[in-house]
DNA sequence: CAGCATCCCTCATGATACTG
DNA sequence: CAGTATCATGAGGGATGCTG
């Protein structure tokens, strides 16, 4: 098994779980893409803006080893693979939306360079 | 030169916001934490298993410049301080809640030590 | 197009010590 | 007890190149 951890989890606490299984920094996002339907890496890469295939792929494998998506290569030239979530995978989707939500209703605390500017109102 | 902050962060997404705000790796147990009221930042430390208490005061710090908790220190010796969540920090509970169970419910993918497992082979 | 290996930088965090 | 500065580290992830 390659995924390994060196430190133990508390295994009493599902944040800590939660984390590890989605924690990654893309993961959200790769899932959010996902959850209308199946995805090609390629699709994946030009809708999630800052990421790099390499990462993508990498965290795809870690929610592949978890349970959380299911990959489909096709023995193709040139190749073509599909990730799909799983039915744990879209377990998370409303979590994701809440994020998102909460995330959305707080924008305004940020200005258009993304710096935190805190209450706004002050024209 | 070439590592500039990569942060211009993308506004429209939620999830960016709420990784800005809520993202550091022990934040989800201080709001948890401080659900129940009035923390001082020795029962933080306490009830936090794994974390130290720089980083605490520095993510509730964080917290506190971000509008999501408020922050009480008495003049006194020993000195005294306080924790509160805001009503914004306590908009993040239901989150960290749903965070949770999804995290408990799958928390027989690990054993004893905190390892993957995939599927629970029973007991 | 998909996947992986390599190199290496950054950042958040951990450990420790000091102040008031 | 609370808070901060300093130093160390290691894991995540950005950039690039190769393979089929």
């Amino acid at each position: 098994m390659k995924y390994e951890r060196k430190i133990p989890i508390d295994l009493d606490c599902g944040v800590t779980i939660y984390q590890i299984m989605v924690g990654g920094k893309w993961k959200p996002y790769l899932i959010n893409c996902m959850n209308c339907g199946l995805k090609r890496p390629s699709e994946l890469l030009r809708a999630i803006h800052g990421a790099t295939k390499r990462v993508l792929a990498q965290q795809l494998n870690e929610m592949e080893q978890m349970g959380l998506v299911t990959k489909r290569l096709y023995p193709e030239m040139p190749p073509r693979a599909e990730y799909e979530l799983t039915e744990t995978g879209r377990s998370l989707i409303p979590i994701i939306r809440l994020m998102d939500e909460w995330g959305l209703k707080h924008s305004c605390l940020f200005n258009e360079k993304g710096q935190y500017v805190g209450q706004n109102h002050g024209g």
